[in-house]
RNA sequence: UGACCUGUGAUGUAAUGGUAGCAUUCAAGACUUUGACUCUUGGUGUAAAGGUUCAAAUCCUUUCAGGUCAU
């Protein structure tokens, strides 16, 4: 009998995960993963993840398989949270979850269920696995969930056929109600359970509060740029080459102090994100104003009027080599060679055509129509059909 | 300190003497396993004091504040 450990997550989804396992024969355990346990900086109500293990133990119980728990709070610190703060000071947006499932879920808790013997690790993501064999080896592929509403391929962009090939995803067939009735007719505690948010594993938090603890509050400028801005309304050039064509399609508008005018003060240009709209405080606009671009070094943030601006919209963007992330590695790109896939900068966006050009320096992804708020630090992820093969940090 | 103009929520602006409205900001909720976006709902105002009028943001007087012209 095959081993699986779950991590259940104290959710409907991992609860009903490991039903299902436990009803297709495996041997499963339990395993909870508690990963955060100051409770100062989250804002639901004490102490969340007390619930969650309880909710997770009781489930086990009902289920009938062994249950443990495991404090990775350290392990999370180091490789997530510490990444978070690096990479907001750097004026990057990280995205910590698809790094808590590379680094945390499918790494450090991996190790530690195949050290408990389990020929298996499995989850509560709504995605899914295909094993096909090419030229004589096993190539796992990552496909979306079933449920185009739920589908969670996104956060596990980064993981490796290694990784892969251990894992599991039982509910990944089945959409969000399907897995509520099972819960529900099982009796499970977590049946009618919200669906978590925020931060996995911290909760919902309120980013400034959050970041203040290690990134000092210093007092900017706001700059609103006209959409009547030069810059926006100049003609694309000739190009020599392909690559200056790219080079040229994925660069970011550089701004000034001087391109605009002040329209207020913030609290610090790492607090915010290209996109953004609420949290400025700044009023009396036609127009909400969003972040189009945050300059760190200068600690000034650049805002322009409505969701059109011409600011917040590019065509394409850049991977460096080391960021660019093949779940498929049999199909990575050559230099100079091109490939047809849907893409996505962040999760739940409809796919978008592009097409990827592989340099040697890196790799362009390039869209048929403009994408708003392209954010560095976020991840982009490339599909063909329903099967995500690669990702890549937007630089 | 001679003459003129303007004062409406946090911000920008509407309202022939007749229910102070809109947008933005802000807040709450929904959505969402990142950060965002989006959606719904909600809150605050006529610079101050008098006067005319059935009725004043609107007309008159004074005060205060800001701005403009000034041989």
């Amino acid at each position: 009998m095959k081993r699986v450990v779950v991590g259940l997550s104290g959710g409907v989804d991992s609860s009903v995960a490991a039903y299902l396992l436990k009803e297709q024969g495996y041997d499963v355990i339990g395993l909870f993963m508690k990963n955060w346990h100051d409770d100062t900086v989250t804002i639901s109500d004490e102490c969340p993840w007390l619930d969650d293990s309880n909710d997770a133990l009781l489930v086990a119980e009902k289920l009938g398989i062994p249950f443990q728990t495991v404090d990775l709070s350290e392990e999370y610190k180091e490789r997530i949270v510490d990444y978070m703060f690096n990479e907001y000071e750097r004026g990057r947006t990280p995205n910590p979850d698809v790094l808590c499932n590379r680094e945390i879920k499918f790494d450090v808790f991996m190790k530690i269920a195949l050290s408990l013997g389990a020929d298996y690790v499995a989850t509560g993501h709504y995605c899914r696995k295909e094993t096909i064999h090419k030229e004589g080896k096993e190539v796992h592929r990552l496909l979306a969930g079933k449920d185009p509403n739920k589908d969670q391929s996104y956060f596990l962009c980064q993981l490796s056929q290694e990784q892969l090939a251990k894992t599991l995803f039982p509910v990944g067939e089945l959409l969000k109600p399907e897995v509520r009735e099972i819960a529900a007719n099982q009796d499970l505690i977590t049946a009618d359970k919200k669906d978590s948010q925020g931060l996995c594993f911290i909760g919902k938090v309120r980013l400034p509060e959050f970041l203040q603890q290690k990134l000092q509050p210093k007092q900017g400028k706001i700059i609103e740029i006209l959409s009547s801005e030069e810059k926006y309304h100049q003609l694309v050039p000739d190009f020599d080459s392909k690559k200056e064509k790219l080079e040229f399609l994925s660069s970011k508008y550089k701004y000034d102090i001087n391109d605009g005018k002040v329209v207020g003060q913030h609290q610090g240009a790492h607090y915010y994100t290209k996109g953004q709209r609420k949290g400025l405080a700044v009023g009396g606009t036609p127009e909400p104003l969003f972040v189009i671009e945050t300059d760190v070094d200068a600690n000034v943030i650049y805002t322009g009027q409505g969701k059109n601006h011409p600011g917040l919209y590019r065509k394409a963007l850049f991977i460096t080599n080391d960021e660019v992330h093949w779940v498929r590695e049999d199909l990575r790109l050559q230099v100079d060679q091109e490939i047809e896939v849907m893409a996505r900068i962040r999760y739940r966006q409809p796919l978008e055509k592009a097409t990827l050009y592989q340099v040697d320096s890196g790799m362009y992804v390039v869209f048929e129509n403009n994408q708003s708020a392209i954010t560095e630090g976020q991840f982009v992820a490339w599909y063909l059909d329903s099967e995500l093969v690669g990702s890549g940090v937007i630089s």
